[in-house]
DNA sequence: GCTCTTATTGATCAAATGATCTATTATGAT
DNA sequence: ATCATAATAGATCATTTGATCAATAAGAGC
């Protein structure tokens, strides 16, 4: 069913198969759990199990190979500079910054992985999250704060509250499996006015 | 070390030793996910493997258990009365609900394993954040439309959007185990504020 | 078309795991 | 103290699973 009968043998070259590895790998894990076995993975793939170990020394390689995969660029060099950009009113950074972030993490791998490997307990996780706080949260909440003059601004407290009402929506989605809009547009903005308003953000 | 010495062996009336051993294995199976082992719970325990399938007869039983234990009555029948109680102010009866929602769900255990049976796709979940809804959120939503008058209320997403703000910090704390505030109630208070105060709500 | 490299397979191992069954022994009733 | 009940332990089975290694054959280069 997947492409070639059970009996013929191709052959790859070694960063193309890698490659071929990575990706059904990233799929079959964000779906079933980081305890997929091989097996099921190599029958995905339409390949021996023992296969795996040709290109990847463990299992806990080839997840290795995975999670650099889904996490690696995924946060754009572009964002820090658009944050810190005061030609633009804050809010529209604001408003740009989570609709390109969104557009980034939202996807069935992505939300899984994480989740699957934040309750892993993985060090990832937390060196994600760090450096999401320190490249663009907290530059975010030091725009706002500057924005707001003289009237109190949010605390990283807020902002944590803004970034996680936001990628709840993705939570719901890909980790809950409910309904949620097809758009993720318009809540997302909702979300960041509704946030702006409350501190008066221009 | 937990307990007795290992070649004792204490007798617990049926009922007692169910208990004990659904008690562990929340606890356990929070900690390591659901595909924890029964050989590893059965240790934590201070007991043979064998023992547990005199009381489950299946892990998935043992399962199911847990689960009933974790999600049943969190879900306080006072809220639906609480957030329809008028004599209040809406923002008042929504800092009163999720002052307590929060108390009752933020927890080691409960975070982890909604997390957990999320990610396996557990029908239980879905049931759950169904009946949230419907119980809580939908009237709050309601309640709040009203206490809008003419002006233009939240939206069901909207509401979403503020509960998803809140949980993010249990999810921050028992699933990411990042640092987060020590006390829930400032935060919330917070978030709960400037929501109401977007929508202009007393 | 032939050859040689090596990507891939197939067989297999050892450990782990859910589950079962019989032998023990703690405990309440007599 | 003794007995009978049943809670618990210990041994064991059948699968599953990560991992290894020698055998095979696909495909590039000549």
């Amino acid at each position: 069913m997947a492409g070639q009968a059970a009996n013929e043998r191709k052959r790859y070259a070694p960063d193309e198969r890698r490659q071929m590895i990575v990706d059904e790998a990233a799929a079959f894990f964000s779906e079933v759990g980081l305890e997929g076995t091989t097996r099921e993975l190599s029958q995905r793939l339409g390949v021996t199990q023992s296969l795996l170990y040709a290109y990847f020394a463990s299992k806990a390689d080839l997840l290795e190979a995975v999670f650099e995969r889904v996490y690696l660029d995924r946060l754009s060099p572009d964002w820090p500079v658009l944050i810190a950009d005061r030609s633009l009113p804050v809010r529209e950074r604001a408003q740009r910054f989570y609709r390109e972030y969104t557009g980034a993490i939202f996807t069935y791998e992505w939300m899984r992985i994480f989740m699957f490997s934040g309750l892993a307990g993985t060090e990832l996780n937390r060196r994600y999250l760090a450096h999401l706080a320190k490249l663009m949260l907290e530059p975010l909440c030091a725009e706002m704060r500057h924005a707001a003059g003289g009237r109190e601004g949010p605390q990283m407290e807020d902002i944590w509250n803004l970034h996680g009402g936001i990628v709840y929506i993705g939570i719901r989605k890909f980790v809950y499996c409910v309904p949620t809009p097809d758009d993720f547009g318009p809540p997302v903005e909702a979300a960041v006015d509704r946030f702006c308003d409350s501190f008066g953000l221009g």
